[in-house]
RNA sequence: GGUCCCGUCGUCUAGCGGCCUAGGAUACCGGGCUCUCAUCCCGGCGACAGGGGUUCAAAUCCCCUCGGGACCA
């Protein structure tokens, strides 16, 4: 890649990893939450960064040239919804590569659109990263550091690198109807680049509120950068002309807060997804205005809907929130992402969140986009709750259980254990069919009491009745069922069936053996008594 | 419209020039186990977007086309 590389620093053939850039170490870096406040600005001068990585067109990776270097990295949602799984995705292997290399895993929220972000969301993004088990070091609000951009800002503007901009929204979108309509690119003009003071008070005196725009030098015309992930990317031009960065009311945009943040908190390497791809050349040029080098930069792939657009609300229960309330177990979610992209050396692909540190590599990752599909999660799901101690598995079917609060506990847990390997998800144990009869009382229905009507039935019954001594257990149904079914001459089914229609009500279910053992022998012969007694009536004593 | 990214079974993926008549997983279908449904086990179906090159040899390297997507909005 033309990048210089130490020959000693080499890795092992088998390694596949190359090393690109050799940097030093941050020098800044914030390393408690206590600067979220007291922010202060750093030196303007060129701040050394360390560890680029890149991919080479080969389709080799990479890592960071020596893991003793602390690496950071962040995740940077802004709280204008819930969190989805893209998001979350992107958040997941960021963490997953700072626990990986020891490294610091900064979550910072972009809400400095006031307008457009909610504390609710915040506190649901929050959840929903601790739900999944994604702690986070350190923790930054960028609406606590207005200040810190708007004096970035204007040392751009002292600088001559940035300048006020009178147009109002609706001179601007006036002029990009025009130029959409004589086929030109929508693009700034730069007509408020040469104002004169003497203008710029005219504008001001007369009310109007400046956003400052980014003066885009002329030899931004190409911009390119290695990717960690993607290898080189080049930028033929900047497509938006000046771009603002500090919007009329004062508040910074995206672009110019994330690049002083990111710049101010010491992040090393920024893994995002794809859609950001465009933002990078912008941010880039920012860099160089302030005279800081930039972090490396590595691009994931979006994820997807079935119908191949950027999954968003309109695919459905997309958010982490929604997940869980529909009964995923965040192992199995967190396992699901961590295969959207991403696949492990060996091939298996049930893990554990630690289990995912052990072997994730951000050399293994695709970058083709994915499509996010509920079918792998649903076989995740069952194969994590496969995996749970009865105690957590009745901890974690609790919120799902709220119908059957006066249920003794070693019954639910007994219960649960009997459904385990019939259901996907958690959910699924609200209005279950075979939760009613094994946790509350059974009404058995006229259909089922005609079908018990029948001789063979009645005579099953009874006889099973009759041979119910003091020594029965579960354990014993089995072949108690088959001595019955031979004595009376038909096949087993011919006695399970009857005995699981008046112990049930249904015909089908978990194994009888272990609803009798839910049910304890008591309830057992009071079923069974209950069932021929409705029998011996009749149709026409009900 | 401009700029950029990406194309292996329906879906998630392995693949790094010969080990590929392309492997695994899921979904689906069939069989087995079984008192039923499910779990579980076994089997089956199913993909290199297309075309040119380079090479003794291409899913793999290069080019073009096509397709999908993202961003500017």
């Amino acid at each position: 890649m033309g990048q210089p590389q130490p020959p000693d620093e080499e890795q092992p053939a088998q390694h596949r990893y190359v090393l690109c850039h050799l940097r030093t170490p941050p020098s800044v870096g914030a390393s408690d939450a206590s600067r979220v406040i007291g922010a202060t600005l750093a030196p303007m001068a060129c701040v050394p960064r360390w560890g680029r990585v890149c991919r080479p067109s080969g389709g080799q990776l990479s890592r960071p040239y020596n893991s003793a270097m602390a690496l950071r990295v962040r995740f940077a949602p802004s709280p204008t919804g819930e969190l989805h799984v893209g998001g979350a995705r992107t958040a997941l292997f960021n963490w997953l590569w700072a626990r990986k290399e020891g490294g610091t895993f900064v979550l910072r929220i972009e809400d400095t659109d006031l307008a457009r972000s909610q504390a609710r969301y915040t506190q649901g993004i929050m959840d929903a990263l601790s739900w999944l088990g994604l702690t986070w070091d350190e923790l930054f609000y960028q609406s606590k550091r207005l200040p810190l951009y708007r004096e970035y800002v204007e040392r751009l503007v002292e600088g001559g690198k940035a300048y006020p901009c009178f147009c109002t929204p609706e001179e601007l979108a006036e002029r990009k109807r025009k130029a959409l309509a004589r086929g030109e690119a929508p693009e700034y003009d730069g007509r408020c680049r040469h104002l004169s003071p003497a203008e710029r008070q005219r504008y001001l005196r007369a009310g109007r509120k400046p956003a400052i725009r980014f003066l885009v030098p002329e030899e931004a015309k190409e911009t390119s950068f290695t990717d960690f992930l993607r290898g080189e990317v080049k930028f033929r031009r900047l497509t938006t002309g000046d771009f603002v960065i500090q919007k009329a009311d004062g508040t910074p945009t995206y672009n110019l807060a994330c690049v002083v943040d990111d710049h101010e908190l010491g992040i090393t390497h920024v893994l995002r997804a794809e859609d950001h791809i465009s933002n990078t050349p912008k941010q880039i040029w920012l860099y160089r205005a302030f005279g800081w080098e930039p972090p490396a930069f590595g691009h994931l792939s979006i994820i997807l809907g079935p119908d191949r657009k950027k999954l968003s609300k309109r695919h459905g229960a997309t958010s982490v929130e929604a997940l869980r309330e529909a009964g995923y177990l965040p192992e199995a979610v967190v396992n699901h992402l961590a295969l959207l992209g991403w696949s492990p050396d060996s091939g298996e692909e049930v893990f554990t969140l630690e289990e995912l540190v052990e072997r994730f590599s951000l050399a293994k990752v695709n970058l083709a986009p994915q499509v996010f599909d509920l079918e792998k999660l649903r076989w995740l799901n069952r194969k994590h709750l496969a995996r749970l101690s009865p105690g957590e598995l009745l901890e974690r079917a609790r919120p799902f259980l709220s119908g059957y609060a006066g249920v003794p506990e070693g019954r639910l847990a007994a219960a649960l254990e009997l459904l385990r390997p019939g259901i996907s998800t958690l959910s699924e144990l609200v209005g279950h069919p075979d939760l009613g009869y094994l946790l509350g009382p059974l009404e058995l229905s006229p259909q089922v009491v005609e079908e018990l009507s029948a001789p063979p039935a009645r005579a099953a019954l009874r006889l099973v009745l009759s041979r119910l001594g003091p020594d029965f257990s579960p354990g014993k149904l089995r072949p108690l069922v088959r001595a019955v079914a031979a004595e009376l001459g038909v096949p087993p089914r011919g006695v399970f069936h009857p005995l699981r229609l008046a112990l049930t009500g249904r015909d089908r279910g978990p194994e009888l053996a272990g609803i009798v053992g839910v049910l304890g022998m008591e309830e057992m012969r009071a079923r069974l008594e209950e069932a021929l007694r409705l029998v011996e009536e009749g149709p026409e004593g009900r």
